[in-house]
DNA sequence: TGTACATCAGTGAACGCGCGTTCACTGATGTAC
DNA sequence: TGTACATCAGTGAACGCGCGTTCACTGATGTAC
């Protein structure tokens, strides 16, 4: 009783249930954030006894991790897809965006505020990881005669982290700066913080990122120099 | 029984028991979460029942709310302070760097994952108003020659929720850029999501800010027109 | 200065609730001969 | 193809818990004459 994929029809319904139950889990938590997550709540909503969810999920923190686990593999796979078919950094900024915008609560489940004393089992960190190395192609090679700056000195020497993904300290910066560049305007955007201010967080996006570090706009690299 | 503050005694009481109610809150939180505060607990710590508190706090909500104020208000007296005394930009990004990391929790309690529907009161909005009419200050008026960018351009059309505090465009964009870029390093640092990379945050807002727009530093204004 | 009264902090019992989780059990589904 | 057995999804009752909150009441503190 085994399909193509190997699945038995019991596994296919194991992993249908899982599914739906997730998907409950995500309408709750869009609804009110994840500390009115409720098992009871979901099985209701899946349409059977509370103490059911047991066979699927171990317990509340796990389908939560499950939950994190699947955001991080939505954002790593959209972003992966959109590089792979040729979209440069200010499209990879506005398909993240759209990932956040999308569902801000998933987005925040990853970079929100974090649980004192939580840490994501290992498979998680290594699917964020994916994340930065997008991004780290993405950013390619800096052009010959980039001076460095005070920052790229440093990071020569603190990349050890990236040695999967060996890059030079330039690309490593300009990732960084992507990142923390576009993480800054998304969180405040999602979060509210810009309420009341009408001008427009994308464009503010695309300058920030037009003048990214080691970029080929902006100036010229020689005026790059300064302390 | 009044002092010269125009307390009587059990005022004077009052505010203090209030004050280590929340004492013991932001250690609750600091511990634990937000999601974890329980009114029953701080009682016990406290020394009273939990009853009690409610002579003190109408809700639990009533509570957080207060504590989201104290932080706001935190936050604008020190970036104040400092400005006054005549910190620039880079300083001011230190101190609200050190803000933070003394307390992450309160730092995310401000900009982390929002509450859905929740809508803070309008004085509370008034102080985050404080900290960015500061920053207004401190990025102060752009040199004249300054060529605008497109977003410039926009904000020159977006800009009626500055005019408490009347700015050009630029100034704005600059201010906009500081708060986004610290924000983007700061989030991403306090919820360990630079964890295994062992650069040095410190350095990378350093040069963000170095590269802010329409700053003195960098390029020379001329170059920076661009498209 | 002393007495009568009002204010109000704090208590203890109780309410109702929903939570996560366990357990023993039923019944359907798939497997092996 | 049919029967015997194993697997496992799902149930219902129950556990223990801590939560926020209300209520009637006590006793101390401050106020007014």
């Amino acid at each position: 009783m085994t399909d193509p994929v190997g699945q038995s029809s019991r596994e296919r319904y194991r992993a249908q249930v899982r599914a739906e139950i997730k998907q409950h889990a995500w309408e709750q938590i869009a609804a009110a954030g994840v500390p009115a997550l409720s098992l009871n709540a979901i099985a209701k909503q899946v349409g059977m006894s509370g103490p059911a969810l047991y066979r699927y999920f171990a317990s509340r923190d796990d389908l939560i991790t499950a939950l994190i686990r699947d955001a991080y593999r939505s954002l790593a796979d959209t972003v992966r897809a959109a590089f792979d078919s040729g979209t440069d950094l200010l499209g990879l900024a506005g398909v993240i965006r759209e990932w956040a915008r999308d569902d801000p609560q998933r987005y925040f489940l990853i970079y929100g505020t974090p649980v004192p004393g939580y840490h994501a089992p290992d498979d998680i960190t290594a699917i964020s990881f994916e994340v930065m190395a997008v991004l780290l192609e993405a950013c390619g090679a800096p052009p010959a005669d980039t001076r460095t700056t005070p920052f790229d000195a440093h990071l020569r020497d603190h990349r050890t982290w990236a040695f999967d993904h060996p890059a030079p300290a330039p690309t490593l910066h300009r990732a960084l700066s992507f990142w923390t560049r576009l993480h800054g305007v998304l969180s405040l955007e999602l979060a509210g913080h810009f309420t009341g201010m009408e001008f427009d967080p994308e464009l503010l996006i695309a300058e920030e990122l037009d003048t990214l570090p080691h970029g080929d706009r902006g100036l010229d690299p020689a005026d790059r120099v300064s302390g």
